[in-house]
DNA sequence: TTGACAGTTGAACAACCACTCAACTATAGA
DNA sequence: TCTATAGTTGAGTGGTTGTTCAACTGTCAA
């Protein structure tokens, strides 16, 4: 087992580490990932966006779908919003909105799959 | 266009919601799949299970791979041992870690095929 | 036994975040 | 015009969180 430090830094197994850097995704991809991960990894828009796959509603529907309120709805639509996830089509005063991102719903539908074939948590 | 009023919540489209409620599972499925997503949703956690995903590594390793401190990884990977997403070896005084959960890998394998497939952000 | 090192842990801190509240805009209907 | 309602917005707030720092444990080797 080989021992080296580099720049200050210890590694133990240099190759495997420089094996994984190799295959490893530019830090701009990863750091994408993960942005797309954390707009999911919250209850209130995961339900949004799961009612938001299945119909076209507006903001009041939805706030009475989960049983919060329209500001609180409208707060998450916008940051949705602002990251391409979400549409919004005006009609009158209500204003309707639907997925705007094939990817995150098909993210959603293959976590839920995960979720509900897994086991229970300890 | 019908409009309610059902326990002081506003409803437009009580057809499109009640269809939406019928076919949404339960309160806490979405909120584990938001608390998975969650997990994911983290820079430093995702170039963790990505770097496992491929090899076994032990903390110094991640450590030396990511360009952060020991005790950084080691917190995560604390979070991430408590959610059973993640195991650990112990091999004398180095502690190598692999993933535990294939969910997650595979979560972040389409993810990332769905980030790489995308086009540019705005 | 002693020193070096891999790893863990708890406290502290700063940044972030989701919601509430109140004020506001805009549109429909009377 | 006047009123009610759908929706937005900004400030404020309480809670969460990722990292740092320092102290600690445990193991290996001399």
């Amino acid at each position: 087992m080989s021992e080296f430090t580099i720049c200050s830094i210890n590694l133990i197994n240099e190759a495997k580490v420089t094996a994984v850097r190799n295959v490893t995704p530019p830090e701009a991809i990863l750091v994408r990932l993960a942005e797309t991960f954390k707009v999911l990894g919250d209850p209130t828009r995961v339900r949004i966006l799961h009612a938001l796959s299945l119909e076209e509603l507006c903001v009041c529907d939805i706030a009475s779908l989960l049983g919060t309120t329209k500001s609180a709805i409208s707060h998450q639509l916008r940051l949705l919003r602002s990251l391409r996830i979400v549409r919004h089509r005006k009609d009158g005063r209500i204003v309707y909105y639907s997925l705007d991102d094939s990817h995150v719903g098909n993210l959603l539908r293959e976590g839920l799959s995960h979720i509900t074939s897994q086991g229970e948590l300890p």
